[in-house]
DNA sequence: CGCGCAGTCGCCCGTTCGGGTGATTTTGGG
DNA sequence: CCCAAAATCACCCGAACGGGCGACTGCGCG
């Protein structure tokens, strides 16, 4: 930017002493200082126009389209619906666990617990979530967006 | 446009006359005409860079940024992989009521078959399925989309 | 026509689940 | 430090489920 305006005033000098040199020699005597004047604001109309333009030559205009592209939901889990159930850490751990298609078996070997303590929490849950089967807490949990 | 440029014109013959003026007034005799060429050269510049700017103005560069927005899939059904697991229509239809966390009777009082028949074929779809437990089969189904 | 497949149904058996009750231990916050 | 909530485990019972077997009925295709 500095350089463009030191580029200015030079280009502007050299003009203004061009125009001083041919003054003296061509019109100085045969035309008036209208024409003069004349021609350095023409001039420097141009210029102006052209650097005004160049300098500013950089706006743009940014245009945000939102284009429908599918994509799978990266899966925020929803903490207030979780509140909202009333649903403990370990509950909603049991639920993912359940809705991977573990059997109460299975899930208690997994967390080193006894089936009866996972049918403990299972029950719970279920009570908690107003369903009576475990396809349907699943079922329930994923569209409340407790689980992927 | 055309009337900006006569409003052009006409404020630059205003500005001229005036420095005419000014000229035999208070300049002509004391300061050289370099100083009223650099006073044309100024004021013009600014001029040219406001009009030039101002009639340019509509000359914006669009960039449009395509931003990407989740959109839900409309679910339609994968019907290769249907046919690839090989599962009769009744099974499809099963599984999917399976899928809303029916139980086996209630899916048989729903399509007015006895339970076992629903048995029956809800065990032959975990065989072609390759699972052993309703969940597992629902998980299965949805990412096969084989269901919503 | 006959074969095979899909759909229907019944029965049996063992497992899994859901629901209920009760009890102990761990833990976090007032 | 104490209490309430959470987590743990056990036992029981009935319902639901999964697996396996057998059987009967339409229906389409060669």
């Amino acid at each position: 930017m500095v350089k463009q305006v030191a580029l200015y005033g030079a280009v502007g000098g050299v003009l203004i002493a061009l125009l001083k040199f041919i003054e003296y020699k061509y019109f100085v005597h045969e035309y008036s200082s209208e024409i003069y004047g004349g021609l350095i604001a023409v001039i420097f109309t141009v210029l102006g126009i052209y650097f005004g333009l160049r300098w500013t030559r950089a706006k743009e205009v940014v245009v945000i389209r939102e284009v429908p592209v599918r994509m799978d939901a990266p899966f925020v889990m929803n903490a207030d619906k979780l509140k909202e159930v009333g649903l403990t850490a370990r509950e909603h751990e049991i639920l993912a666990l359940i809705a991977q298609g573990l059997s109460n078996r299975e899930i208690g070997e997994k967390l080193f617990v006894s089936e009866n303590t996972v049918k403990t929490h299972s029950s719970r849950l279920f009570e908690k979530m107003q369903v009576n089967r475990r396809v349907q807490a699943v079922q329930k949990a994923k569209d409340l967006g407790l689980i992927p």
